[in-house]
RNA sequence: GACCCGUUCGUCUAGUGGUUAGGACACCGCCCUUUCACGGCGGUAACACGAGUUCAAGUCUCGUACGGGUCGCCA
């Protein structure tokens, strides 16, 4: 049997780490069985439903590269893929039910009648969860009154102003799509057993299903927009990879059980089963993220860097067609783990003016003999013949070899003069990005005007 | 409150009866780089608690505690 999984975000909000992390679950168990992922999009509360929120969260799914096989954009044969579209598909499987006279209205709206029995869900990760919902559903806690009330156990399905309700539509789409496995956050755990009652109700074998932990924040409490590293959209504006997003998805609640830990996407396709998915929550966290993207940078093919950064380079009026733009991404890959980093790092190369960090400049200028260091370090590097790195750093030593100091002892003020910070990308390089004209020029309107 | 699920370093995790409890992020130290960083090496740090089963328990059982989830005419 091909394995067909599916995501069925509701629009009603942003695309959410925990949402992404279950489409990514069920794409990379599709795209490992050979299976098709579907895309399903549950718009039946048409009050909170909005297309704004839609293209959010396929704009977030395409940044993924989590593409579907089937669903909205690309058709498919189970179509259509908005349940707002499927009214007359329920209305069939409604019809199903009346006639076995398992469901009765009940002001205005329509409940299904459930069975005092033991549903037990078969879970790929939490294992045998038996649950009788007649039992269980006798009382409600009410959150006011802190205190249990009589309710009616059986399930509305059906609104008194027409409209289906989640667990009846989301069962008869799995059926009518031949979803055959179900993947989606534990907090779906407790209602499986209402799903199940329903299977049994239209004589069709339940999915597999797969209830995964959930991704909490740092505190231990459910992740919220305001969170860090929450809404995946912002992932790209703050230059991440997608693809390290997906690796650290990946390994909030999943692990391959070995000491890997970056994974393109392509790799996890491979290694991705359920298996491999943990049972406990885990917290989400961002300095964490940041380093996997840290090492999927470094291991960026150039032109895949460059065209990953220009947007970054753009907003930074750094000039994309530069020639000395790949060697200066390459030196900047080293130090930055997000895109939005590389510009800082390598701004002062392309700067017409340096711009001097006050603090750094501090450290410098009142250090004592300063003026003699940055003269012997202009004149030391105006006689260097070829502009290679290596005559570069032999200009510099003669330049301390003149004033009988350490190499070291120039290597900060020539940090600091040429590219007006102490920290940045490796001196030596940048000089030579610079040219020596350029690189002079620094070294005498430093010394002009801080000396 | 009832029911369900979970609990290994601060965090993500490996571990399926016998391990000096391993790795990664973070943190700290040392080295390298005659520069900031990268990198290398090393260190601090965990089996929630209590019983039981067993020659032997992080691993199995039960209880307790704590955390999370569900109990909608939201999904």
């Amino acid at each position: 049997m091909k394995v067909r999984t599916r995501f069925a975000p509701s629009p009603t909000g942003f695309l959410h780490i925990g949402g992404a992390r279950t489409a990514l679950y069920n794409w990379l168990y599709a795209r490992h069985h050979g299976g098709a992922f579907v895309l399903r999009v549950e718009d039946t509360d048409a009050e909170r439903s909005t297309k704004e929120s839609m293209d959010v969260i396929l704009d977030g799914l395409r940044w993924l590269g989590l593409e579907w096989d089937e669903g909205p954009g690309v058709g498919g044969e189970f179509g259509p893929y908005n349940q707002s579209e499927r009214v007359s598909i329920y209305d069939r499987y409604l019809a199903k039910l009346e006639e076995a006279g398992q469901v009765y209205e009940d002001e205005g709206a329509i409940r299904f009648r459930v069975p005092d029995k033991d549903y037990t869900v078969q879970d790929e990760v939490c294992g045998e969860v038996s649950t009788n919902l007649k039992e269980r559903g006798s009382t409600r806690f009410d959150a006011e009154t802190k205190q249990e009330v009589a309710a009616n156990p059986d399930i509305i399905i059906k609104r008194p102003n027409g409209g289906y309700i989640f667990h009846f539509v989301n069962v008869v789409d799995d059926i009518e799509m031949g979803i055959t496995h179900v993947i989606r956050g534990e907090d779906h755990l407790s209602n499986t057993p209402k799903h199940l009652a329903l299977y049994e109700a239209f004589d069709v074998a339940p999915p597999v299903f797969a209830h995964i932990p959930l991704n909490l924040n740092p505190n231990g409490t459910k992740m919220s927009k305001r969170d860090k590293g929450a809404l995946i959209h912002e992932y790209q504006s703050e230059g991440f990879i997608a693809d390290a997003v997906n690796n650290y998805m990946a390994l909030l609640g999943w692990s391959g059980k070995d000491d890997q830990e970056i994974f393109t996407l392509s790799d996890l396709k491979e290694r991705f089963d359920l298996g491999g998915v943990n049972k406990s929550n885990s917290k989400f966290d961002y300095t964490k993220c940041c380093w996997v993207n840290g090492e999927h940078l470094k291991k960026l093919p150039g032109d895949e860097l460059q065209a990953l950064a220009n947007p970054f380079l753009e907003a930074a009026e750094i000039p994309i067609k530069d020639p000395r733009i790949e060697a200066a991404l390459d030196l900047a890959r080293e130090r930055a783990q997000l895109l939005s980093e590389i510009p800082e790092v390598v701004a002062t190369i392309f700067a017409s003016e340096v711009e001097y960090d006050s603090d750094s400049v501090e450290k410098v200028v009142n250090r004592e003999g300063m003026k003699e260091v940055v003269t012997a370090l202009t004149n030391g590097l105006k006689t260097v013949g070829s502009w290679t790195e290596a005559d570069i750093k032999s200009g510099i030593a003669d330049a301390a070899a003149s004033i009988e100091a350490k190499m070291g002892a120039l290597m900060f003020p020539c940090r600091v003069a040429t590219m007006g910070s102490t920290s940045g990308a490796d001196l030596v390089p940048v000089l030579q990005l610079l040219g020596k004209e350029e690189t002079v020029k620094r070294l005498e309107g430093f010394s002009t005007n801080y000396l």
